[in-house]
Order: structure tokens, then sequence, then C-alpha cells
DNA sequence: ACCCGGCTGTGCGAAATTCCCCATGTTCTC
DNA sequence: GAGAACATGGGGAATTTCGCACAGCCGGGT
């Protein structure tokens, strides 16, 4: 019987299409992904990639493999999860994955709150806008602005968050709003609801700068670039002026998912319930009086 | 990520209930066991096993880690299975798992022609009465006298082996058949269906030696000491002379299994037919004319 | 054309793992 | 009460495995 663990290199490798990057999934070197794959498939008796030209591709065999230990792959992470829910103290390590901003700006001014809570707490905040991937537990609770479609996880609607229009005092006194330009994100991010939203209110209007970082639209901003969609509590922060809209704020659904298996784990609870709380009693928006209340889930 | 080979090592302890019969299993030393549960311990953060008082006992914990652990492990066989089965040659080895008797009188004096027929075969012949496991490829085939239930496994019938009732020449021609007395397989096998027929034949009349081994019960037999329900064809070959009996022979069906995902590996398959000329070509019983014809299917 | 970054392949030394053999204590069976 | 089977612990040797470092290769960008 071949070594069970190679199954897992094999995974990683057929997953990412790299040794490097297996390697760097699983932190090990990438030398030993080559070795255990190698004695997958000396155990195996079949070639399962070819490393035609220093790049890795399965072959038929490889992918009948890897659907297998997929399967079983998923079945260990599923146990994991459920060792980890079982730990009934809170000494375990929770990790957050949210957009960088709100990290910055919602969860983190508020963490001492939470330490104070539950003292033993160790916590791990990750400010990715890129999505992790929760049942392979590369975060525990993941904020986000879109539902999960997989349905082994739970998401749970704690707010919403709402963009408006902003830009500096002084661009927005200097001329008209006919004569507006705006700041964007870049256009792998073109479909997305606020950029689409700002398109539609740019109309023919030109945008003249573009990033992929929430923080440099907000800088470009305040640098009197142009006028910007931002989350009103970024906006107000960095204390640019609203430019008002006929159709108020774009309302965007704030969501934290963490995966079903964890729900008994009090650790993963508390800090679900806290990040809950961050975003119930984030008056940013509310305090102009533009939103009525803020819609909250149970 | 725990190692997942340590799963591997838990299921067999979990299985077999001690260090040992663990370690046998997975052919390695005790000691490796002992260290990689507890290694999957460490890693789990909770006790998997009791070490209370020298045995081994699974915590609740550990029962659930287990569950999680062989649904993991049917899998990882299954996966075995498939390569196996993929095996385009005939390099691979096959074995195969019979009953004692079998095994020495119709299976291996035809070896030959197996081994004629495909060269670079290679065979392993396991004489076990126990059951072995077919999933976990304690044998590839097994040759069997019931039905198996498990509907993963190809059952096929592949002939009937007629049981008589036989003594010794001299044993018979001494006494009347109301003298007769019996010779019979032990306890644990009472409620086998050649135990129960030979039990019906004798009546009151007593059983005077008991043994867990067919081919004691032969050599019991030749010594003189009673009669005993044989299989023909191993009865013929001791030169054992039949006792008539009004229902004549009791007919057991032979089945050859083996699991599904091996199908179109063709050692497999060959063996597999092999087997099956075996017991179709068994004259034996058809030889003495009582038996009209050995029915086959397919 | 050149450089640079990322990837793969390989050789080496260190560290971890495993095996093997031992002794000891316990439980269960006969 | 003796014996068998099993778990535990230790020590030392041999094997395996891993990380590290170096070299070569390819593609993209300047």
């Amino acid at each position: 019987m071949f070594d069970w663990d190679d199954l897992r290199h094999f995974v990683a490798l057929a997953d990412t299409g790299s040794l490097s990057a297996a390697a760097r999934r699983l932190r090990v070197e990438h030398a030993t992904v080559a070795r255990r794959v190698a004695a997958l498939e000396a155990a195996a008796g079949v070639k399962l990639v070819d490393r035609r030209s220093g790049r890795y591709a399965l072959t038929a065999e490889g992918q009948r493999v890897a659907d297998h230990a997929r399967r079983i792959e998923s079945e260990a992470l599923a146990l994991e999860r459920a060792l980890l829910s079982r730990q009934s103290d809170f000494a375990t390590e929770v990790s957050i994955s949210a957009p960088p901003q709100i990290a910055v700006s919602l969860i983190t001014p508020r963490l001492a709150e939470l330490k104070r809570a539950h003292p033993q707490l160790r916590l791990r905040l990750l400010g990715e806008s890129r999505m992790v991937s929760l049942p392979r537990r590369e975060a525990d609770i993941a904020v986000r602005l879109t539902r999960p479609s997989d349905t082994t996880l739970i998401a749970r609607k704690v707010g919403v968050m709402p963009y408006g229009l902003y830009a500096s005092q002084e661009y927005i006194a200097s001329r008209s709003e006919t004569d507006f330009e705006f700041v964007a994100f870049d256009e792998s991010l073109d479909e997305s609801p606020h950029q689409l939203w700002l398109k539609r209110h740019a109309g023919t209007r030109p945008i003249v700068f573009r990033s992929n970082e929430l923080s440099i639209l907000i800088a470009a901003a305040q640098a009197h670039i142009g006028v910007a969609a931002l989350p009103a509590f970024a906006a107000e922060e960095a204390h640019l002026q609203r430019v008002e809209t006929q159709d108020g704020f774009l309302k965007r659904d704030v969501w934290i998912t963490y995966h079903q298996d964890m729900r008994d784990n009090p650790a993963v609870a508390a800090t679900a319930g806290f990040l809950a709380k961050c975003f119930r009693e984030d008056r940013s928006a509310a305090d102009e009086g533009t939103l009525t209340a803020l819609e909250q889930s149970r």
C-alpha cells in the first residue's frame, strides 16, 4: 500500500500545477513534493505527471488518481475541521480573512474588546481580497461582500456596506459636476457591483485613474485626482466629501462565512459574533441619516 | 495539517484493537504504530485511545476520528484497486485465497497451465480457511463455499462441490452401519452446512473425533477412526471408500469472488477464468456417475 | 540583446524515523 | 501457579526523509 501522505502532495501538485506552488501550500520544499510524487508514481506503477519542457501536466491516469485523491482530501479536511470544532477551550488560533480596508478600519480598532472577553484566544487577521478557501482552512472565518455558493458554508448577513461617490472638498469646489473625472478599480474588477455603479454614474465622463487597491484610490481622491466610489466608512475616515447621487448609497450586503463544521467551536463562534457586532455597531453611514437602519439578520 | 499516513496506522489500531495486530497488518514494528498514533493525537490535540491497563480502547473522540479515517481508508483502497486494475500487462502479482484442500488438490496441480498461458504472471496462493478481506486486498481472488454478501464484490458460481460420507475400506468392512462412529470438525464449525449434514446422518451415533483441519480429518479416516463428511475429490485422493446415503451427495456451491474494481485487470480476469476451469473440469464426482452434470454459470 | 524572476533537477549533510533486541509488567487462560 | 500474548520503555544502528544550496532552463520585460 502506498503512503497516504504522498497523496496529499500529489493533490497539491495537481491543484496548483507547479512544484513550487504546491510546496508553498504544503509549507515544504519543492524537492519534497517532487520526491513524494515520484514515490507515489513508483508505488502506483504508472506515470501520473508529464514533465515535458519544465512544466507539469497530469496524465490521463494522473487525472483519475487526482479525482480519488481529492475525495480523500475532502474527507481529511472534514476530519481536521471536526477535530478543531471539538477544541472545547479558546486555546486555538482563529484566522479571519477580510478585505484590507475593512480589516484596518472596522475590525482592528475593536479587537481589544474581543481580546478582553477571551484572553486566551489567539487571532490571525488576513487582509486579503483574494478568495481564500474555507474548506481548506486557509482561514476559519471570511468577511465577504458576496454570498458564497458553497452550501457547506454558513453565511450570515451581518449588515450592509454603503458605497457613495466621494472626492476632496477642493476638487468638488473647483469644478462643476459635468466636468468631473473619475477614479476606479482596474479592469479585473469591471464586473463588480460598485464598479458598475460608478460607471453608470460617470456616464460619458472619463475615468482618469485606475488601481487595484482601495487605499490607493482613496489616496488618489485625497490628491484631487477625481471622484471615486468608496465605502462610506473609509471615505469619512479619509475626510473626503460626498457627491450626492439620486439613488443614494449603493448598498452591498456584508457576509460573514465559516464552515458549518466549525459551528460548535466556541472560539470561532465567539469571533464570528464579535465580527457581527463590529458591523452592527458601525454607524458611519447611519450618522449621515441616509440609512434609517442597518439591516441585520439573525 | 496532520500526516495522512498516521491515519492509516490509527485505523489499523482501531480495527484490530492491539498494537501488535495492527503492526502485523501494516507490516511494521509495533513501536511504529504506537509512535504514529501518538503523533496523530498530538496533532489532533485530543486523546484518541485509552491505554488503561495494557489494553487499547478508543475514546469517544477516537471513535469519531476512526469513522472519518475509515471512510478515507475505503477511498484509498478503492484508489489502490483502480490503480491495479489499470495495470495493462501481466507483470503484477495476483493472490488467491482458497480452502487449503482445494488449493492443494484442485488448483496447484494445474498451475502449470496458467503459467504456460501467461509466463510473466506472478501468483500467490494462500491456503486459508479464514475469510480474507478482498476490499483490503489481503487477496485478489477468493474461492469460497458461500456467496459473499458484499455487493461490491463479483461472485461467480463456478461449480458444485459434492460432499459424501467416507471411511477406510477396513473400517467399513469391519462393522455394520449401526455401529459407525464419526469424525467431524470442531464446534466452531457446527453450524456449517456439511457439519449439519453429517450430524443428521449420524443421528444418535457418536462423534468420536474432532479437528479444525480437513487434512487431519482425512488422516483420521485413513487411520480407521470413523466416518467423515468429506469433499469427494479429497476423499478419492485419499483412497477412502464412500458410504452410500439416501440423499446422495451434499452439494455445496463453489464461488469465485473478486472485487468489481479488478474486473478490467487482465491478470485477475485470466486467473479467475483459470480457476473456473479448474472446477468445471473437475470430474472427480462425475466419474462416479452420481452427478449427471456439473452445474455451471457463466 | 540582456537581465531577472520563477521554476525544476540534483547532490549533500543533517535530522528524523524506523527497525531490532532487550527487559519489565500486566492480563488472561489453562 | 505457569505460560502466552501484549504493552511499554530504552538504546543503538541503519535507513529514510527533509531542507538547503547550487545550477540550468525558460519566458517576460526593458
